[in-house]
DNA sequence: TGCGCTTTCAACTTTATGGTTGACAGGTGA
DNA sequence: TCACCTGTCAACCATAAAGTTGAAAGCGCA
């Protein structure tokens, strides 16, 4: 079962500490023990967290010299800003073609004096 | 441990058929029964995803006549876009700053004849 | 060579998640 | 009224995820 890219990125930041882990790289890279200084769990857990970065393509590590670091990698969120602007997109049109529509029925209903509750 | 609006809404996107549930629901509103129809699993896991949708602000059930229907909210995409947007920006304009120091370094290269690996 | 730091792997625990089945409330319409 | 269909809740099971500890590779340098 190997998980499509989407599902790796959104369960990748579905976590507090690997979002915060991203907010730190956006300020630049950094080492693995940069990285885990703030935290109070384990070096091995950070390393973890960031496997599941890497593996999401949300971070990458290239090589080099002892203390490798870590690198933000901006292309998946490009995926995920298509997938939400995708969807986000076509709703937000159906609520303009809605509200046409509800306007049409208020007119009609100046007319036919027609009860009516909706929420929100 | 009240998890954050974040986190509830990209762990309730990392599943494929609650993604599927949000592509569904932009082209229209809903029942339970409807939305369950193409998949294999039982009516009340179907409610369960749609619980979860619904607890991160993803999806609304204005109450309503019996056979209930499901909205797509889009607020939340603006918050999960906003994340995104602030740290994809931060960090492509690292790299443009990185980009003219590399172009810098390699205008010194041309002079000195330096050897440098970079990945991919 | 050998010491020390970084990195990774493995086993284990605990808790969350996705799924099941069974039972039950609550309108709707014949 | 009564049956039916929709929607909900609860208990349970299996697997994955987040964390722990312990131990072992790799590199860099004196």
């Amino acid at each position: 079962m190997p998980a499509d890219t989407l599902t790796r990125v959104f369960s990748a930041l579905a976590d507090p500490t690997r979002r915060d882990m991203v907010a730190r790289l956006a300020e630049g890279d950094a080492t693995v023990n940069q990285l885990a200084q703030p935290y109070r769990m384990s070096l091995q857990a950070v390393y973890k967290h960031l496997k599941v970065l890497e593996e999401a393509g949300v971070v990458s590590r290239p090589p080099g010299p002892q203390p490798r670091l870590v690198r933000l990698e901006t292309e998946v969120f490009d995926e995920m800003d298509a997938w939400i602007e995708r969807y986000r997109r076509r709703a937000e049109e159906r609520f303009r073609r809605l509200d046409t529509l509800l306007a049409t029925m208020d007119d009609k209903k100046k007319k036919k004096g027609n009860g009516h509750e909706q929420d929100r």
